[in-house]
DNA sequence: TATTTTTGATAAATCCTTTTAGCAGCGTAA
DNA sequence: TTACGCTGCTAAAAGGATTTATCAAAAATA
């Protein structure tokens, strides 16, 4: 016994005026318009008896603005992606817009594969963690006129808005923060990808370690699920062919997960006998024992500014914002694992 | 430079003939309307052409349907929602739709307005984790005949299909497992809260209980942010004033998170002083030392019959599906954290 | 040859809104 | 009296699709 959806035109005819004057009122334009304040009232109150709501397709469909933002991640499932989805679905909430979300599973195809079909579906904006080779999507969805912003990672070779963390500095003084603490030689565990935020961890190590005149020593892991396995083995591998190893710098936190496993079935202490700091804070961190130090990446404000720069896009300014390439501190956190005073 | 977007009158325009026979060769109806394969040939090679792709606002508008679902969780940054997420938006992708999510917090007031947002914006159906005081809100959705699954939790009080897991009977097995292992004095942890597979979990612990005549012994902690303060502390007290536990029981990860904490700091030992058993496994569990056992829930199969049952609803049986009441079974993960052979 | 059927296609209504252009009616100024 | 401006409201187009009802011409039947 669904109620039939009341329109502006029913509304109309129960009040024996034109749809005009109803949208007119809806939209508060009664005034510029000339509406009588009689009429106004009379109209507002039967809406609200009614309890009418305007349909938003048929808006979407008029305005050709559908109010709804799509974010496009790695993997929604992944810790740090959720938790920046929550804090953007708030945001747009409140400021009227809807968010649809998507995993690309970092695979170019299934990410071109998905922005088509959402070009199609009158989406008003996008943010994406790009996939490799989505240069030339990218450019369309900007010729296209829609509004765009990266983050995570950015494309050097197009001009594309984005939000990113400072993945070098961040790198380089955790580095540091391990010379610092007596480390000789620092094992940098990463993954062979070309997403630029890896490859700037990795010049970010390199730096502090060159600076100091000490060896560098990389650990470059194929690029796979985080939930295959083997990685724990080949990071122990690593590290019992490194013997003098005494410090280990994980480029992100699934690795350091899988690295502490091997550190365990090795029977190696920490802070003892290495110190360990990882990039991407986790709550987990704090659990194990002894607590891992970890670079954290400002969750909320990357979230802040994301939609901060979609609303200036869709709300105003166009498509184009001058210079919105905004690159974010992060903040390093010293735990037992890292501190050599322990 | 946007490409104007080519519409269905522009093709009829462009070929000299009607916008209904494009209409009917798009939707594969050439056969059925008598439309020469001639024709049908020459729309479908020039549709191809220009890269025609129907506008679904419009296509929404005049059906009635728009493809979206929404899903509609306690908090979208939750591993447990995050990860059905993933695999509801895979199998949604696969079938036309499209998912939009958002979190309640468990807040009734926050889903009523959401809930209120996403009908007028036409949505066509609702997967949802209700907040307590939802159920009129859910039944005037249904009697709106939108397509509603609740999952996780349900509601007894009123007809809705849903899919939840075995909570009373995991809870079961699992305090059993525990008093197999040795264990006459089981502490169960979790936290005051109305929703019912809460509910549920404590009666199985107390059923297990009650059948080998030991004590129960609860924590009821308050519902609260998992990221609040306190928790942990709270657990210890508990523990120190129930120096007789020789097992605790955790109704849900996050909890056994905070007990962990808890019994690192007052030095207590897993398996040798407690066995530790928690419902709802989690990466983590394998990762701590010792590794903790757990109740793992079935997220993919969750997944799938949450999509099945949508799809079901929406491309054919209608919004009344007879008996979709489903709940899954569990998978008891026994680790080193409740071998008493240890 | 006259009538009916089939074939191949289309006009127009509909979904619901926004917005431009315009229309009466009335008062005022010339 | 004529012209003009203002007030209060509305008709109709547009946005992009689907679908019902209809129509002309050709083919089949009587």
């Amino acid at each position: 016994m669904a109620k039939k959806k009341i329109s502006i035109k029913d509304i109309a005819k129960s009040l024996g005026i034109s749809i005009t004057t109803v949208s007119f009122i809806l939209n508060g334009k009664a005034k510029e318009k000339r509406i009588s304040d009689e009429l106004t009232l009379k109209v507002e109150d039967y809406i609200k008896a009614v309890g009418y709501k305007p349909s938003h397709l048929a808006q979407s469909l008029r305005l050709g603005k559908s109010k709804v933002i799509v974010f496009m991640v790695e993997d929604i499932s992944n810790q740090f992606f959720a938790s920046i989805a929550r804090e953007i679905e708030e945001k747009a909430y409140k400021n009227g817009y809807k968010i649809i979300y998507c995993s690309t599973n970092n695979d170019p195809e299934k990410a071109k594969t998905l922005i088509d079909t959402f070009k199609v579906r009158s989406v008003d904006g996008f943010i994406i963690t790009p996939t490799p080779n989505l240069e030339n999507t990218i450019i369309d969805l900007i010729e296209d006129e829609f509004a765009v912003l990266l983050f995570d990672r950015w494309i050097p070779s197009i001009d594309c808005n984005y939000v990113v963390v400072e993945n070098e500095k961040s790198a380089f003084e955790a580095t540091l923060h391990l010379i610092n603490n007596g480390c000789k030689n620092i094992g940098f565990i990463t993954v062979e990808s070309d997403q630029i935020q890896m490859k700037d961890r990795l010049r970010g190590y390199n730096e502090a370690i060159e600076n100091h005149g000490l060896k560098s020593n990389v650990l470059m892991l194929p690029f796979q699920n985080p939930s295959d396995q083997g990685l724990s083995q080949k990071i122990q591998l690593f590290i019992q062919q490194n013997a003098d190893l005494d410090g280990l710098f994980f480029a992100t936190n699934y690795l350091a997960f899988e690295g502490l496993q091997a550190l365990n079935t090795l029977k190696k202490r920490i802070p003892i006998d290495l110190l360990v700091v990882s990039f991407d804070d986790h709550y987990f961190f704090t659990l194990f024992q002894p607590n891992i130090s970890a670079i954290e990446q400002p969750l909320e404000s990357i979230a802040e500014k994301l939609m901060e720069g979609m609303l200036r896009m869709l709300d105003g300014e166009g498509t184009y914002l001058k210079d919105f390439k905004i690159t974010l501190p992060n903040t390093l956190h010293v735990r037992a694992s890292s501190d050599a005073k322990k």
